[in-house]
DNA sequence: AGTCGTCCTCGGCCGC
DNA sequence: TGCGGCCGAGGACGAC
């Protein structure tokens, strides 16, 4: 599933559309839910072109001279230009293409095209998206970010850390996958209030989220991580051989390991 | 503030 | 064996 790797190589892709006049755009019913009315990207981005590809967490940000047009892959969404596949496969995704599948598509006036391939119609293209909503970005994440991304007045100590770690508000561009995996390799329970960890755990935390961004960002994706190959019922932890547990965080299926996350 | 259900489709798995 | 049908997976968002 795209996560903020797969959208910074879908955001490089993107340099390719950059100074090309774009002539039409179509947008199909499902990913043009919830724009904001009167800006359909259909009647705004004609005769515009993109003048930088830019990212914010999960999201892909193609500025204009006039409105920016924000796109959001989902869990299947794939963007292709000129016929190029950002990424080849998808770990939720069917893992192939299919002309059915597109669910939208900037078409320039050099007659090459920017589309959104999407199976499972989660992905949504939005003109100026509310990117001030969004926490700090997760690959530029500092150790004091993540101290305040973590921080809670409540009287348990907030919500559950992956909880915390996948909402968008606090760190922009975290995921599933990528929770699990960062918090497998710290060794922190996702159960864990998030403001009852201490300063050698935030320390790790921040530590493990950095590495595993960066080797996962030169092997190619996030669905290629260490933990990944355990994730599935029964699993076992490629560290120290427990069997995971499987349990729903922060309204999520987590796999952690019993033995080494504390 | 934090949790839960919903959206959407498809692959995988169940049982007959 | 074959097929029908159900479940669960992901990220974001609205509702409690």
């Amino acid at each position: 599933m795209p996560e903020i790797l797969e959208i910074e190589y879908y955001r490089q892709l993107a340099e390719g559309a950059l100074d090309r006049p774009i002539a039409s755009v179509f947008v199909d019913e499902y990913a043009g839910r919830g724009g904001r009315p009167g800006m359909d990207p259909e009647v705004v981005l004609p005769g515009l072109s993109f003048l930088a590809a830019d990212r914010r967490g999960k999201v892909l940000l193609l500025e204009t001279e006039g409105p920016t047009l924000g796109m959001r892959f989902g869990m299947t969404g794939g963007l292709l230009l000129d016929g190029l596949a950002g990424i080849d496969d998808l770990r939720y995704g069917p893992g192939t293409y299919e002309d059915r599948w597109i669910r939208a598509a900037v078409t320039f006036a050099d007659g090459g095209a920017l589309l959104l391939h999407d199976p499972r119609r989660l992905g949504r293209l939005i003109i100026d998206p509310d990117v001030d909503a969004l926490g700090p970005d997760a690959l530029s994440l500092t150790l004091g970010e993540l101290r305040t991304a973590l921080a809670s007045r409540s009287a348990h100590g907030g919500p559950p850390l992956k909880a915390r770690l996948l909402d968008q508000s606090k760190i922009a561009g975290i995921g599933n996958l990528l929770a699990d995996e960062i918090l497998w390799r710290a060794g922190i329970d996702p159960t864990r209030p998030c403001a009852h960890l201490d300063d050698g755990e935030i320390r790790r935390l921040h530590r493990r989220t950095r590495s595993v961004l960066d080797q996962l960002f030169e092997r190619g994706g996030s669905h290629t991580g260490d933990h990944m190959v355990a994730r599935f019922p029964g699993g076992r932890c490629p560290k120290d051989g427990a069997e995971l547990f499987r349990a729903t965080v922060g309204g999520r299926t987590t796999y952690w390991c019993p033995t080494h996350q504390h």
